[in-house]
DNA sequence: TTGAAAGCGATACCAC
DNA sequence: GTGGTATCGCTTTCAA
């Protein structure tokens, strides 16, 4: 309950808080000793009452004075979707190796909510952001720059901007999904995407019109844009689905998982059936893909690389040593056959 | 990129820091008004200069002085785990309307990596826990604890500690999942839970075995338990199912939705069919349970709920407002019987 | 209603 | 190697 602070540990080693402070701060040489301008014996001892007396920094001190925060925030449309969730989980472990703490925060695909939120860090000090951002979510973003806080881009784009990206290639996303439908002799293919905006979504309708037109296929090009409010789009999918025989539609390609999900419960509504009706391309991961038999194909982005690569990215925009052509990562999609159950999976075929 | 103080505003607004200060404070009273012993236009004048500057509170300092942070803390054992991440995404949000910045992390049902968190957290001022504990991570929470932070516990129960709860009864679901397979006709009724030792398998494992036995299926009894590793899991499921059918095995309580999925991936391996060769009541949210004909089976955790009660209770403990009875709160899981998708949900029929 | 001034606990700078 | 001390930006008495 009491606090011990660095003036204590200074007074009960017989030191300046000065040094104190110098060996609190040190790190671990790869000797096995502190580097630090320390005397290792007056160091040693000064470990040792801070940890009698149960010394803590107080970070809020440190980062009142140093202008250093240690921690990053990460802004997603929602947490809870897997795939956020999941690149959530992957950053916080590589901050955390790295000594940076993660806040996160969901902008529920509102770009005033993403403003607030980017006011909010931005009184955190935190160092970097790292954003999935809904539509029209330059405005708050670019206020962030205005700052100097370095802000990489994951999952979206905001195209005429200067953020960092990692983002995937999604036109090429769609364009191997087309494809893959095409190999199994189809060509009748739909897609069925939400009129969201976000350029994920565009550039995966992208590919898919382009792959059609380049195989000749520019007429049956059906491109269906849905609401996103989740009854809606339920309902949009059955709508489509239920007259798609007698139009002759042969697949589908649902472009990410909420998608594929209208669409697995729109058969069973209509009492159709995968593959007899309609085959499926879908997007991301789900337990669904791998339990189906046959197993669904889906496309997948390097959830782990990317990551990885925002977090580095953005480390090297806070130390600012990145090259302006480092900034901008683009990373690549693959279209998983096998499933992640009891078979090995098979990775694309192109 | 300059930094805009309290002191700027003042000089620019020609009034003391001490008066920015109580205006930049002040909530809104429900008369549209600031309730602050400040004139109303001083402080709409305050206002306007501290807008035009681009005034922004510098948290570390306010955090330094007032010992308060705004913050708390939320430590699960796995971010991707949807069930967590749907309560961490619900947290979120409602501490963000209260004027609360939230830091998650995962602990990986590790506890040295929780003890470490804590520290971390600690060290961030943050004035209340919210944690889905992982075993062993007792002492990592009485730190917290003798410091004076109000500590939640969710999901998973630390017995015989002093913290705050916010619980599922998961006895009751254990019994509840069993029960309806009693009503399905079934009384050779397996279950297979991991060796893991959390309070929320183990008392799902004593409500299976509390309900066969009331039921005089005491000698039916089977609980398997298998490593967590998730290829050993796969495996150690593939074998159980194996030699199920000539034991008589009627019916699985596969009581994650992880455990699920390995059940659904055994049958797929053995050729086998849900619900020809077993039926199956499973537990949390998934897709694969709406989308399977018949719909599976399966208890469901009241989410919202348990993030508003957890919310609730630290925030009353932070308070020092609680009395100790409220500080045990358990709730109900349920039995869903119909799909999420194409009809409506039943409730459990008990 | 308003303002002066004293810290909160660390770091950074400069002397020794 | 070591120590003194001036901040960092804000909240909080206490007086006026």
């Amino acid at each position: 309950m009491k606090k011990v602070t660095i003036r204590d540990v200074a007074r009960e080693a017989g030191v300046s808080v000065t040094l104190v402070s110098f060996v609190m701060n040190a790190k671990m040489g790869k000797d096995g000793r502190l580097d630090c301008p320390v005397n290792p014996n007056t160091a040693a001892r000064v470990l040792e009452v801070a940890k009698r007396l149960g010394y803590r920094r107080n970070n809020a001190a440190a980062s009142l004075r140093s202008g250093r925060s240690h921690s990053i925030a990460v802004i997603v449309s929602d947490l809870a979707n897997p795939l956020f969730a999941e690149i959530c989980r992957k950053i916080e472990n590589i901050a955390y190796k790295d000594g940076y703490t993660v806040i996160f925060a969901s902008s529920e695909e509102n770009p005033d909510k993403l403003a607030h939120l980017v006011e909010t860090m931005v009184g955190y000090n935190v160092e970097g952001l790292i954003v999935a951002p809904c539509l029209g979510g330059e405005k708050a973003l670019e206020r962030a720059t205005s700052i100097g806080i370095p802000t990489v881009l994951i999952d979206r784009d905001l195209p005429g901007t200067d953020f960092g990206r990692v983002l995937v290639d999604n036109v090429d996303a769609g364009v191997i999904a087309t494809k893959y439908l095409f190999h199994q002799g189809f060509g009748k293919i739909e897609m069925i995407s939400y009129k969201l905006g976000v350029t994920s979504l565009t550039d995966r309708e992208y590919g898919y019109s382009k792959a059609m037109e380049d195989a000749g296929l520019k007429d049956e090009i059906k491109l269906h844009r849905i609401e996103y409010d989740a009854d809606l789009a339920k309902k949009g999918v059955i709508e489509i689905f239920r007259d798609a025989s007698k139009r002759g539609a042969e697949a589908f390609i649902l472009p990410t998982k909420k998608l594929a999900m209208y669409g697995f419960n729109a058969l069973n509504v209509l009492g159709l059936n995968f593959p007899k009706n309609f085959s499926f391309v879908c997007f991301d991961e789900s337990d669904t893909y791998d339990i189906s038999k046959p197993v669904i194909p889906h496309v997948v982005q390097p959830i782990s690389e990317i990551a990885d690569k925002a977090f580095a990215l953005m480390r090297k925009m806070i130390d600012g040593t990145v090259d302006q052509e480092e900034r901008n990562v683009t990373l690549k999609a693959k279209l998983i056959l096998g499933g992640r159950f009891g078979v090995d999976p098979t990775e694309a075929i192109f």
